[in-house]
DNA sequence: GCCGCTAGTCAACGCCCGGTGACTTAATGG
DNA sequence: CCATTAAGTCACCGGGCGTTGACTAGCGGC
């Protein structure tokens, strides 16, 4: 076949950004180490050479997919009072259209790794918890935001590590429990 | 020099659980990606090759650490009416002598790297969830077990997140909350 | 005191990774 | 319609990984 489909219009711009958009989707999936640069090229439909070329290193792609999936996804969005309902449903389900965890998701799948600890370390304050704490206020605001985070990680990683474990009915039972303690947390 | 210090003696059966509890220690600090053999190896001042000799490959080591770590180490002791507080104590400041959470520990390490979560799946329900649902007991059991170990599985990764971001007195006072919450779930 | 057996070493293999310089190809402006 | 420039590709490098087969050296039995 010669007619390739869609042989992507020569446009620096949109490409960096599609390189971008599909790195972001891999990390919030796959660890750091198990992404590969030539994963991130072929999704875009691109020479894996490109990406490198355009962020520099893989590591400085990685820091752009954070600060760039920091910026936009909030979790701080919709009402406080169903805030624990909300992350709940986020946490154990992986409604991950939603993806106002995704950020969280990120530096989640490659806290393991080395390398991408350190990045993690050095963006998880500015980009993550210190909006979270001061969206939280109240007293003892950095050991809520630490513990209800603590909490959301930590269910997340429960629900994919035994996955069909729970009958849907235990599901519902976990959500609710998880709710009202996030729910709590975030009351004061 | 000429002379090795303690240049080891002949002995397979030694030698083989040196290796097994090199590869413990390292699995719990580092993730499977990140572990080498050559590292366990070097721990143990054996060539790398016999690493393979021993166990057959990687996989089949880190498999022989989860099931030995998950027989010894129990999470289950001491008494009832303060596991809250224990665990508080061993995920926040990560009192890693007491040993209880090791097995936890060396499965949110690697959980991020894909080639070791399959195995971590298998092995998490019988030596870790299983046991720890037993011991719970009362009302739903495997929700509430489910929900403690996330909670302690999150604020570990949590807390070695960031550090130094939070005062001694701030680590009290999230010491307190733990506790609470985490007996909260034990006492159903 | 030599022999056979096995614990342990050594060198090398094949593989995959991230990264780089030289090349090709498409769009653009005159 | 061609020259120029930027977008994208290609071949390849060096390095680290897990693993393997050939080798060496220490111990037990005769």
């Amino acid at each position: 076949m010669f007619c390739h489909v869609a042989p992507r219009p020569r446009n620096a711009e949109a490409t960096r950004a599609a390189i971008l958009k599909a790195a972001t989707n891999r990390f919030s999936r796959e660890s750091y180490d198990d992404v590969g640069m030539r994963d991130i090229a072929g999704d875009v439909g691109v020479d894996a050479a490109l990406v490198s070329r355009y962020f520099g290193s893989k590591e400085d792609l990685f820091i752009a997919v954070l600060n760039a999936s920091g910026d936009k996804t909030r979790i701080i969005e919709g009402d406080r009072s169903d805030f624990g309902q909300r992350m709940a449903r986020e946490a154990i389900y992986k409604e991950r259209e939603a993806g106002k965890l995704e950020h969280m998701l990120i530096m989640l799948r490659s806290i393991g790794s080395a390398k991408a600890a350190e990045l993690i370390q050095r963006n998880g304050q500015d980009c993550f918890f210190g909006p979270f704490e001061q969206w939280l206020g109240g007293p003892d605001a950095p050991v809520r935001a630490r513990l209800a985070a603590g909490i959301m990680m930590g269910v997340s990683i429960g629900s994919e590590l035994c996955i069909d474990a729970l009958t849907p009915e235990q599901c519902a039972a976990m959500e609710q429990r998880m709710a009202a303690i996030l729910q709590d947390i975030i009351d004061g």
